[in-house]
DNA sequence: CTGTTAGCGCGTTCAA
DNA sequence: TTGAACGCGCTAACAG
């Protein structure tokens, strides 16, 4: 492995100016640094990333902790934030937590002492608020919150536009004429949940459309709670709903199959969270997608930009079978 | 921070001997031993790896490097592998390649630059052998190789069980009683696929039935090709495929569904690759799993105890709807 | 513009 | 069993 102080022996100079002049520093003659990089090339330097991440006490890498990496929300903004912090020169380091409290307490001691350049963190489903965060990192040290955010931590935070999201995919079961639209709401305990049923409120009211309460179907957001949802939307006279989680609504699917009721053409549905299977079943799954690759993408450039606000990435629409009236 | 020589200081010692009483050295009195340990907890001492790195050349993270991050097997791989690793003090730093082999270069060379315990690699698809590997890695940075792997490549393999899974697929479909089974065998330029296609042959003629080239629909494994595969299948006579990717099943899925062939009375489908979707569709599509999340484990341990074998990881049969004639 | 000096924090000689 | 000394490779402060 050759070093700085073996380029500055080849050129008669000292190790400093060659750290100097591969750093682009100004203070160096220009022909030498020319001079110092042809060389550098020439001998087939690379600079050693961990003498200089100890020297400068911070590091060109860039933690990222989630709960589980292998979900497909999750890997998807891995995938968007590495692709574009590895253009800036970053690598990543993941960590998954589990959903653990001290999985994740663990992970951001880790992070710290490998001194990364910034921590992107969605929390453990255990973690209540950020305090802890706020204990082990400091406040030096970038944080980027995604999805799942605690207001109390300061940074950047990136989050999708649920109740906008929600607002849009009621209007559009709305103009496909459905006339009484109820919704799987998922738990009130999580703020997206909140944000969700607001905009499907907003939605309803600002049609002339009227609230009410016994067709939210709070509960679980799996298939079978779907099924048992629909199944009572269906008493209750509904032709439409809007589901605030995928599985929800395949349950929900179900429930119509099993009843032979049409889809779209007597019932709508449209759910949040666009997972890969909606697109292939049939009746196609009507979507709204949270965008996790541009979620990871916007994380990244938060950092590279030095963003501390808070960031909401709308939600795109997919328009499929299962809501489509028109053709 | 505190350092070594902060407790070296505070209890009259040099840093030498706390370090080698960290470190678990056995040229260390005991009972000076169990004095810096407890002095280290007190004072809240982590060892600054980065320095720890430098000094030792090595580091305790492992690099793994896979074409997409978001791409569900290898997300699933990357999960299995870091629960382990974790598990064992290591950290992941993980590359995508998007299938380039610059990219693949320029993703090795800053592993080695880390000085990474480990590479865990499945090759771009633009690599064509495994010279690049051997330049930039060299021969002391011990590689793991997983599912696209080079054998000219030293080191730990881990492969599914192609032939296997696919004899175990086609003989499935031969208990069921389909007589005439082609498949969709992908390209013969990936050895995975050989293998496959060396397992259907296996077990058609295990049990007494021709090989037939002529239903043997070589092409890539999309949506599309799957539904023109189907096609030219059903005019050939055959009453089931054996699909090589999940997507072209899909395509022939359609295809029958088109033509109003009920599936599995009239016709059997059994695809390699269990996406997540395959089992929610209706009929929910027989699949042969690669078990990614236990690949991940695999090449884990594999590197942490030394092996450098080449472990093949059985795939499971999930007998669903699409080949299940007994219900 | 360049050289000198001085570490970052740790682990490993060699002596004692 | 411990201490003293050194250096991993790099960067930064201070001179000149």
């Amino acid at each position: 492995m050759v070093t700085i102080t073996d380029i500055a022996a080849s050129l008669g100079v000292t190790p400093s100016t060659v750290s100097r002049a591969l750093a682009g520093s100004s203070r160096v003659k220009e022909s030498t640094r020319l001079a110092v990089e042809k060389r550098a090339a020439e001998m087939g330097y690379e600079r050693n990333v961990v003498a200089s991440n100890l020297r400068k006490g911070r590091s060109n890498m860039v933690g990222i902790v989630v709960p589980r990496i292998h979900r497909e929300f999750f890997s998807n903004v891995i995938g968007g934030a590495e692709s574009v912090l590895n253009q800036a020169g970053y690598n990543v380091i993941i960590c998954q937590t589990m959903e653990s409290l001290d999985a994740e307490i663990k992970a951001l001691k880790a992070l710290r002492n490998y001194r990364v350049a910034a921590v992107f963190l969605s929390h453990a489903i255990e973690c209540k608020n950020g305090s802890h965060v706020r204990e082990v990192l400091g406040n030096d040290l970038p944080l980027v919150q995604f999805d799942r955010v605690f207001p109390d931590l300061p940074g950047a935070k990136i989050v999708g536009a649920n109740c906008e999201g929600a607002f849009t995919a009621t209007k559009h079961l709305i103009s496909q004429g459905y006339k009484r639209i109820g919704t799987i709401a998922g738990f009130m305990t999580s703020q997206a949940y909140v944000e969700r049923l607001a905009g499907y409120r907003l939605a309803l009211e600002s049609a002339g459309m009227t609230f009410d309460p016994s067709i939210v179907f709070e509960d679980s957001i799996v298939r079978e709670t779907g099924y048992e949802a629909c199944k009572k939307a269906l008493e209750a006279g509904c032709d439409a709903l809007y589901s605030t989680g995928a599985f929800s609504a395949l349950g929900a699917m179900d429930a119509l199959k099993e009843k032979g009721i049409r889809v779209p053409e007597d019932f709508g549905i449209v759910a949040t969270s666009n997972e890969s299977f909606t697109s292939l079943m049939s009746p196609s799954l009507s979507t709204l997608g949270q965008q996790p690759f541009e979620m990871g993408q916007a994380a990244a450039r938060a950092f590279l930009e030095g963003r501390t606000n808070t960031e909401v990435i709308p939600m795109e629409l997919h328009i499929r079978q299962s809501s489509n009236r028109n053709k």
